[in-house]
DNA sequence: CATTTATATCGTCATATAGCGATAAAGCAA
DNA sequence: TTGCTTTATCGCTATATGACGATATAAATG
């Protein structure tokens, strides 16, 4: 990180507050993540699973699936040969489909704005 | 971006709707972000407002206002000679309040760790 | 028109990270 | 032991982006 200039923020957020709330909307900003996320949300998988369910590389997915648990947003448990991944924070669920609901709203109004124009 | 291989995803959300929610929680993921969308948060506030209570560059205020912008989430108006920004979308309060909230129970589970070892 | 103010944009650098292949590590079977 | 399975990690390249300085645009003012 380059050198930050003296911040004079009139906040009631401090700068490390900042960093851990930017960090843990960083681990949703990424397609995979979200991808993997939504295939956990029926229930738990393996590794292996995700790895087939995502269409991408193994060391890919397990990468990514290191930066959701560091986020603290999924965990995981060695299953027999396999390791168990699940979504270990509610808030998951919640975020996500507060975005999905605000995006689907959005596009709605995009298509009556095109099917209606200039009102 | 290299070039993607074919997925098979099973999902619910197509690709383009996880890159569309990926780029909104990517939006989020900065904290010189979140500072100015905090300080927006009690209210309207001019570029030049901005730029004093974030302690960044002008040219860096901008660009994050910008990025902020095409996600939707502040809106800007001319005021004067000034331009006036505000927050667009209220799911800019909750997201931050739930994380923030979540943020504050972990914290304070861990410090009760601290606390009561092993307890 | 010239100047001042307020924002936006451009060029550049440094860093972070996604994706890939190869390999290592850990557990189990024979 | 060897071999197989599953997952994690390493090395690498390409790309994206944050921060900065300089410049450009736009509006108000003299």
């Amino acid at each position: 990180m380059p050198p930050k200039k003296a911040t004079s923020a009139p906040l009631h957020l401090s700068d490390t507050a900042l960093e851990l709330i930017a960090s843990r909307f960083r681990a949703l900003s990424e397609p995979m993540r979200l991808r993997l996320l939504s295939c956990l949300m029926p229930g738990a998988r393996t590794v292996g699973q995700l790895v087939e369910a995502s269409g991408s590389g193994q060391a890919n997915v397990s990468k990514h699936l290191a930066v959701l648990r560091e986020a603290g947003m999924i965990g995981t448990r060695k299953e027999g040969p396999s390791t168990l991944c699940f979504i270990a924070d509610p808030i998951v669920n919640e975020l996500c489909e507060m975005m999905c609901c605000r995006l689907r709203e959005e596009m709605e109004g995009k298509a009556r704005a095109l099917t209606f124009p200039a009102g």
